[in-house]
DNA sequence: GTGATGACGCAGT
DNA sequence: GACTGCGCCATCA
């Protein structure tokens, strides 16, 4: 088991994205290459029941859309968070999603 | 062991 | 432009 688990890669990835910014499931599946962006989601709703604390908050589907807030203690918390950031939710969308958008690979600078 | 489901994404209609 | 169906891989019943 030295190597992380798929999930474990999806916590550090979603730590890594800094205030006032989001990313996506399909970006983050596509960093880790994971084949599915489901597998994304579902890592992050395990999230809650690991140690480690997850701003999943700061993931959404590729629109943009608060899809996840459902699973968070109250359904407008996901958006509470975000707005605090400084980033604009309307109808459960991210207003300027790629104003806000955050990339692992941009924060790696690849080249 | 099989079937169904899931915080999604894309192609086709 | 909106909706539907299928695929993705892992977990749960």
């Amino acid at each position: 088991m030295e190597k992380k688990n798929y999930h474990e890669q999806v916590y550090e990835v979603t730590q890594m994205i800094p205030e006032g910014r989001v990313s996506t499931y399909g970006i983050i599946a596509d960093y880790l290459a994971l084949g599915s962006a489901r597998m994304v989601g579902w890592a992050l709703n395990k999230s809650f029941s690991s140690e480690n604390q997850i701003p999943a908050h700061r993931v959404v589907n590729r629109k943009g859309e608060l899809s996840g807030r459902v699973h968070f203690s109250t359904p407008t918390l996901m958006q509470e968070l975000l707005e605090a950031e400084g980033i604009t939710i309307v109808n459960d969308k991210i207003v300027g999603l790629e104003s806000v958008l955050w990339k692992p690979w941009e924060d790696e600078e690849e080249d």
